[in-house]
DNA sequence: TAAAAGATATCCT
DNA sequence: GGATATCTTTTAG
């Protein structure tokens, strides 16, 4: 497993990042809970619900890049969420991060977040990056790069690997394109977004 | 130049 | 479980 597992659709890249070790300035984890992004109205994946759907701007560059490469984008102001850049040069896809499991520098995320019961140091994607020390400032670093801050250690695909819908987006709400591995504490409990439709009353 | 929306987290009831 | 804080990016006028 290297980068070029990484050159694929959106839910293939999600699928092999589960599982993978995420690395950051003194603490590392193992991903747990991710979702798939990406892809152009005119595309083979249309997303209405991804940052790339309107086509590339300043913001989402990274999308639009290679594979490998770390897009962090700022929301609601404050918090800032981590994904990894997937699909060929040119074609848009992304990973956002949504969880970890911290196997190393635990005394130090919990430094960065307060102190907090170890299940939650990395729960969430604004978390995650808190407890990682992964900025905004690290939009666009090669997590494959031996110096990077930020590295990205794939491993061998889960067997085991639950789908379902993904949290908090008001487009394509239905569509199972979040992945969690079964039996971990950590994965955020799923919430339907405030503005999305209501779902179908059976 | 202005306004709205957003891939959230937290605090309150 | 539900409302709100908070500010950047994007889009419209």
């Amino acid at each position: 497993m290297d980068v070029d597992a990484l050159a694929a659709a959106p839910d293939a890249v999600a699928r092999r990042v589960l599982g993978a070790t995420l690395r950051g300035r003194g603490v590392a984890g193992v991903i747990v809970e991710v979702e798939a992004y990406g892809g152009v109205p005119d595309g083979p994946w249309p997303d209405p619900a991804a940052h790339s759907y309107r086509g590339p701007t300043g913001r989402n560059a990274v999308m639009f890049g290679p594979a490998g490469r770390l897009y962090t984008y700022r929301s609601h102001g404050i918090h800032v969420c981590a994904n990894v850049a997937g699909g060929p040069d040119g074609v848009a896809a992304a990973v956002l991060i949504r969880a970890a499991v911290i196997t190393a520098g635990v005394e130090l995320a919990r430094e960065r977040r307060g102190l907090r019961a170890d299940a939650a140091l990395a729960r969430g994607p604004g978390n995650l990056c808190a407890a990682l020390g992964i900025t905004i400032d690290d939009n666009g670093v090669d997590l494959f790069d031996p110096d990077a801050p930020i590295r990205l250690e794939l491993a061998v695909p889960a067997d085991a690997v639950l789908a379902g819908p993904r949290v908090g987006v008001s487009k394509a709400v239905d569509r199972p394109w979040r992945f969690w591995l079964p039996g971990i504490s950590a994965v955020s409990a799923y919430r339907r977004s405030p503005r999305a439709p209501a779902p179908p009353e059976p």
